[in-house]
This record gives structure tokens, sequence and C-alpha cells, in this order.
DNA sequence: CAGTCCATGTAAGTAGTTACATGATTGC
DNA sequence: GCAATCATGTAACTACTTACATGGACTG
């Protein structure tokens, strides 16, 4: 999957194996998450398979850098990608709910300190996503290009669901939380 | 992660790998997920740690069986991996926000299509979970142990949330469905 | 002068997926 | 006779995480 975000992203830019961190962290961040050592390991494995192609800049007083540009070819593989759409349900994993499955040997008080952390968690999340949301809109007035303004619909809608998965989350917790009061 | 499912069952009875496998799916499977391949290497994986012991039966007639128990070990393991609660948020890992997110230069169409079929996909899940929330109920109310009682309002409890997760998403299909045919 | 940011990589390990492999019983 | 269920396993691979490793520039 990794492999075709980093396709995504170097789709409209050519970009860094450090840039395609950060925007990672600061775009997908709510819904796909990885660590700078598979980025820079997929890139080299992409480079290989013909699907970008990278140029190495010595810097000077600057650090090196190593820019990565989608190739032709690379463009056909995300578009065909794209092409065949999902018929599944991403599968999920949440560590909490297996916790608070297999709690029942546990105190209400051990579970209550550990369901409170997790709305402020959560809380969180939703102030930082509130943020991102008024800054996207922002952005999206003034785009360097207006060829952009179609794709920032999308990035929208994915940061709406982020917000909604959060809410819901957030919504769960203070029932939870009630029910295992009034134990 | 799927030790610890493993072990929280197997705490409650001992089980085979088939018999594990057959109630993570209908159990556990609105937040996690494991194939049979992964369930039986680790629970040999287990067993060469010592949190559980297996014997292995022929079977007359029927298929042979290797019934797992947990040991003592395997509980202090248990006890002790709850007691130490979770301070951060589980990473999301969404296929379909991925696509969304990179589908600025497919057709209004193409991405419509998909977004009713998973729409359909989480309708399903809902009414999937609505049935056996009603299951679970009546369960509850007739427990072969009294003890476990405590045990089914955190069943229900991750149930729960997986249904508010489900309507989340199904919300958000509709609202960026109808986003889409306004472009 | 300590911490953060910029910048890139490798190594080793864990977790999870897909495919291969087998074989009896039960129900339609 | 064919499909589904019961039942257990291994092999190969892909994906992901954690740890190790380096070093200059800028900021307070």
């Amino acid at each position: 999957m990794i492999q075709y975000i980093l396709l995504g992203f170097l789709n409209y830019q050519p970009m860094t194996g450090y840039d395609l961190k950060r925007t990672l962290d600061h775009s997908t961040g709510h819904f796909w998450h990885a660590y700078h050592s598979q980025i820079y390991t997929t890139l080299r494995q992409m480079e290989k398979d013909g699907l970008v192609a990278s140029q190495f800049v010595m810097g000077e007083g600057q650090p090196d850098r190593r820019t990565y540009t989608i190739t032709e070819q690379g463009r056909v593989h995300l578009t065909e990608w794209l092409s065949h759409p999902l018929t599944e349900a991403t599968s999920i994993k949440e560590e909490l709910l297996v916790r608070l499955f297999f709690s029942g040997q546990r105190s209400n008080e051990s579970i209550l300190a550990e369901l409170t952390v997790q709305r402020e968690i959560h809380q969180q999340k939703i102030s930082e996503y509130r943020k991102m949301r008024v800054e996207m809109e922002e952005q999206a007035k003034n785009l360097p290009l207006p060829s952009l303004k179609r794709d920032s619909v999308f990035w929208m809608a994915t940061l709406k669901m982020g917000t909604r998965y959060e809410e819901a989350y957030l919504e769960w917790l203070n029932e939870t939380i009630q029910t295992i009061q009034e134990l």
C-alpha cells in the first residue's frame, strides 16, 4: 500500500524521501502511517522496478538529497491500481477493543483509567483535525494550481472521515465509561 | 497481538486451533482478524514459550484434534499485559481513504461506483452487528456461568463500537457520494 | 552547548498474508 | 458425485516496526 501512496504524492511533484515522510505525516496521517525506514527502502525498490527515478544532489552546506521523480511506468501503475475498485471492507485492528474484550478480570478502576486516557487522546485528535480542516479550507481558496481544486475535494473528504471516526470513538468511550461506572 | 487474543480465549476454556479460529471470526471479527495459518503457528510458538500446553487426540471417525490449555505462566502473561494500559491511539489503515485521496484524475462515475459498492458492504456489516447484538443479549440472559456476566458487558461494549464505526462510515459514504454527485 | 530540524540509510526482527498440502465426514 | 464443514499443518513471501548509525546547520 505504501508504494501507491508514494506514487500518488510523486505524481504531484518530485520529492525526497524526507519530504514524503513529512507529507505523509501531515496529510495522510489520519488514515495511513509509515516509518522513514519503510519509505526509504520502498523508494529504492520502486526505482529498481522502474516506477520512479532518482537523482542525488550533494548539498553544499545543506544535507545531501535524493530526489525521486515518477516515471511514465509509475503513472500507469498508479492509474491501473486506481481503476480496480475495492470490493471489500478494510479490516480493522483495534488494540483497545482487544483489551476491553478480555477485561472481565480487571478492576473497574483499572479499566476506567485506561479509557479516560484514551478519551483525552481522541479528544486531542479531534481538535487536531478541526485545525487541519480550517487550514485546508484556507489553502483551497488560493491554490497554486487550479487543477488541484478537484483533488482538494477528496483530501477534504478523507479528513472528514477521520473526524467522524474520532467523534464516534469519543462518543463510544463516554458511553462505555458511564456503563462501567454504573456496574 | 494475536497471542493475547488466543490466551484470552484459552483463559475461558481449552480449545483447538480450529475452535479458536471460529471463535475469533464470530466474536472478535469486528476488531481483529487472523488466518488459520497464523493461529496454528502462534499456538506452537506459545507452547514452546510455556504459555499454553497441548494434547493431541486421535479422532476415531472424526479428524484428529490438538487441544490447547492455558498454563499458569500463560495466565500471568495475560494479566500482566492487561495491567499495562494503552497510552496511544491505535493507528488506522484505511485503503479506501488512500484511494479516494489520490482520486483527482478519476472520473466521478468510477469513484461513485466504488463508493456505492462500499456502501452496500458497510450496510451489510451494520445488519450483521445488529443480529449479533440481539443474539448476545439473548445469551447474556441465560449464561452457563454467572461469572461471565461481567465479561459479557465488555463483549457488548466492543460490539457497540463496531456498530458505531460502521454507522459513522455509512454516514460519511452517503455524504461523500452526495458531494461528488454535485461536482 | 543542548535540542531540534534536515537528511539518508541499513539490519534485524515481528506480524500478517497467500499459497500449498492433505483427508475424512455430512448433507443435498 | 459435489460442496461444505471439520481439522491441522508448512513454506514463502510481503509488510511493518524497532533499533542502530551518521553528521551538519540552526536556535535559544
